[in-house]
RNA sequence: GGGCUCGUGGUGCAGCCUGGUUAGCACACUGGACUGUCAAUCCAGAGGUCGCGGGUUCGAAUCCCGUCGAGCCCGCCA
């Protein structure tokens, strides 16, 4: 038996109540949270997004509302009216912001009913993802979930707020564009009007922005919705949001410093922490090799030592080799820890292997000495090893001799691996850092040219122009990514804005003229209309929101979001579509069992 | 493309290793009692294709094979 509003409106929400506003008359809405009934009273805590009010119906003050709170269930919605009063002494709920307090109801309305649920709202506990997903509406009531969406958008209105007053405008682009080359998979979207050809999903609107730069635009930014068809992670989603930002006139060392003004806005606004600036900056290579990551996580030490001049020559056959023929020796100390069970030693050499270095040395140092599987190939060199190490009685030394960058990457692997097992990651640590000059390629030894580590339209560092010519392997590029507690959440580049130059990196990627004018003839045209230096940068935002709030999905701070196999429980998507809709595309289903028999 | 974990009433789990009572527990649900609870309490009850298919066996939730789904990871993600 449900009723209409029938003229009522709401006066407060259920969070905002409390002991100064006793024998206020109130009319508050929402979902009945949890129902006490003893026969008697009736208390039912009234939940809206805001929070958590009780209301207690007493039967001998209220009989009709009394007798409807009877049949009243979880999530029915509801509307009451009453007088809000100070709860007996010794009955205030200290864990409620309006526990002083309690709605004494005078009249109640059913505004809806509701299905018995498929999952409790109330408490937190761990529902299959399934489950959740298929009912997302249900699980986003929860209100840890709900805040992280307020939190998502206290993010995005500080951003604007931030962007705007530096001079930046918001401006859209296209969401059906052309398929470009490179980088992820794109999805495709066919065109009735065009029959056989495709739109693409954007990836981001990386040439978009630069043409507006070219458009004179000089600032913009937007919040992009941005499309990848590759393999789903707890931090990867098929469509996931960037900041997206571009500038003209600025070179690296002005946009970064604007850049990081905008994540100090964003840590103020939202949490009030104030970061300190300039962050720290690393080079590609200082992260390799100190931390065995282009992406370190700076909130714990266990730093990574070079240790190759250390074995080179020596007893230790394998690491003398290595050394020897251009590899390299890297190690960290793992403080106190060099009780570790033999299994749990031999599991990370294990676990090593499996990250593909050839073998993994571990020692435990002791007041007696060293204790290892190698440990006579090491005494030899053990004082230089403990005091290039830092290292003392109690702690576990680990060791990786591979190529480069093999053996720092496995050691980084395993540094934040135990850092998180041992306790050693401080929860309320803030780290961010900038990782600057990048290699502007890598060789792609497969198809014997140069890649992109970035994008093609990124800038070579002025000064090693030059180099693209006599040693393109060492040329630097003008990209940076900015990090946060060991995940990347964003990257970014001056762009090249001189045709000779973008002409020279096409070549060197194995890309001819007639090749580049056929994919990216349209940014090729505009470079040469009066390309103003650019550059810009885009953030992760779902990986930003997630570490504000303190989750470890990226699903937590998208409202709808997918499961690992890119489908969505509630709405069944992707789907099969009527065949009228195929003809009309040109589209012919084959291989629906993906070609197996 | 590959590896690992999981799948048992609406939800969360136990049972599986070592095959053999009526598949057990908590929460939720239904009915009843109860005027100060806040995870209300107490009494009673209903609710299960043990993901699906095949095999082994006198007998399978349990062992084997396959398959589907979810999660985590590697590859991939300029």
């Amino acid at each position: 038996m449900t009723e209409p509003l029938g003229g009522w409106k709401r006066t407060h929400t259920c969070g905002e109540l409390r002991g100064t506003d006793a024998d206020r008359p109130v009319t508050l809405m929402g979902w009945a949270f949890r129902r006490r009934d003893h026969g008697g009273l009736i208390f039912v805590d009234l939940r809206d997004r805001d929070g958590v009010t009780q209301c207690v119906v007493n039967p001998a003050e209220a009989g009709a509302a009394h007798t409807r709170a009877e049949g009243v269930r979880s999530e029915f919605v509801l509307a009451v009216r009453g007088v809000v009063a100070r709860r007996p002494a010794g009955t205030e709920n200290a864990r409620l912001p309006t526990g002083e307090i309690e709605v004494q109801v005078r009249e109640l309305r059913i505004l809806n009913e509701a299905r018995p649920l498929p999952f409790p709202i109330e408490d937190e506990g761990d529902v299959d993802e399934l489950v959740r997903l298929k009912y997302r509406y249900l699980d986003l009531r929860r209100p840890p979930l709900f805040q992280n969406f307020r939190l998502r958008d206290a993010v995005t209105r500080s951003v604007r707020g931030y962007l705007h007053g530096q001079g930046f405008i918001e401006v859209e682009t296209p969401i059906l564009t052309r398929q470009t080359p490179e980088g992820a998979r794109d999805f495709l979207v066919p065109s009735r009007l065009s029959p056989g050809n495709f739109y693409a999903l954007p990836q981001s609107p990386q040439l978009f922005k630069q043409l507006l730069m070219v458009a004179g635009f000089e600032r913009y930014f937007q919040i992009a919705r941005c499309f990848r068809d590759e393999d789903f992670r707890r931090d990867r989603q098929p469509e996931f949001t960037q900041i997206d930002v571009e500038t003209a006139f600025l070179d690296r060392d002005d946009l970064l410093p604007l850049i990081e003004g905008m994540i100090v806005a964003v840590f103020r606004d939202v949490q009030g922490v104030e970061l300190a600036t300039p962050f720290p900056r690393l080079t590609y290579a200082e992260a390799l090799a100190r931390f065995g990551s282009d992406k370190p996580d700076l909130r714990f030490g266990l730093e990574l030592v070079d240790l190759t001049e250390l074995f080179r020559g020596g007893e230790f056959q394998a690491l003398a080799q290595v050394a020897g023929t251009g590899g390299a020796v890297k190690g960290f100390r793992l403080p106190g820890a060099g009780g570790l069970s033999r299994k749990a030693a031999d599991d990370l050499t294990a676990e090593a292997k499996s990250l593909g270095a050839k073998g993994l040395v571990w020692v435990k140092v002791t007041a007696e000495g060293l204790q290892s599987p190698v440990a006579r190939f090491l005494e030899p060199v053990r004082e230089v090893l403990l005091r290039r190490l830092g290292a003392g009685p109690g702690d576990l030394l680990l060791l990786v001799g591979d190529t480069m960058p093999l053996a720092a990457a496995v050691l980084g692997r395993l540094r934040v691996e135990l850092a998180q097992r041992h306790g050693l990651v401080p929860a309320d640590r803030r780290a961010l850092a900038w990782i600057v000059d990048f290699p502007l390629f890598e060789y792609n030894a497969a198809e014997k040219r140069w890649d992109s580590m970035h994008h093609p339209f990124t800038a070579p560092r002025d000064e090693d122009v030059a180099l693209m010519e006599s040693d393109p392997g060492r040329a630097l590029a003008k990209a940076y990514d900015l990090v946060l507690n060991g995940q990347e959440i964003g990257g970014g580049s001056i762009r090249i804005h001189q045709q000779p130059i973008q002409q020279k990196v096409f070549e060197l990627l194995g890309i001819g003229k007639a090749e580049a004018r056929a994919k990216f003839g349209f940014l090729l045209d505009a470079l040469e209309f009066g390309a103003p230096p650019m550059g810009g940068i885009a953030l992760g935002l779902d990986r930003l929101v997630a570490v504000l709030a303190g989750v470890d999905s990226i699903r937590d701070v998208i409202a709808f979001p997918k499961t690992q196999k890119g489908t969505d429980p509630m709405t069944d998507a992707p789907s099969p579509v009527p065949p009228v809709l195929l003809r009309d595309l040109g589209i012919r289903v084959v291989d629906v069992e993906k070609g197996k028999p």
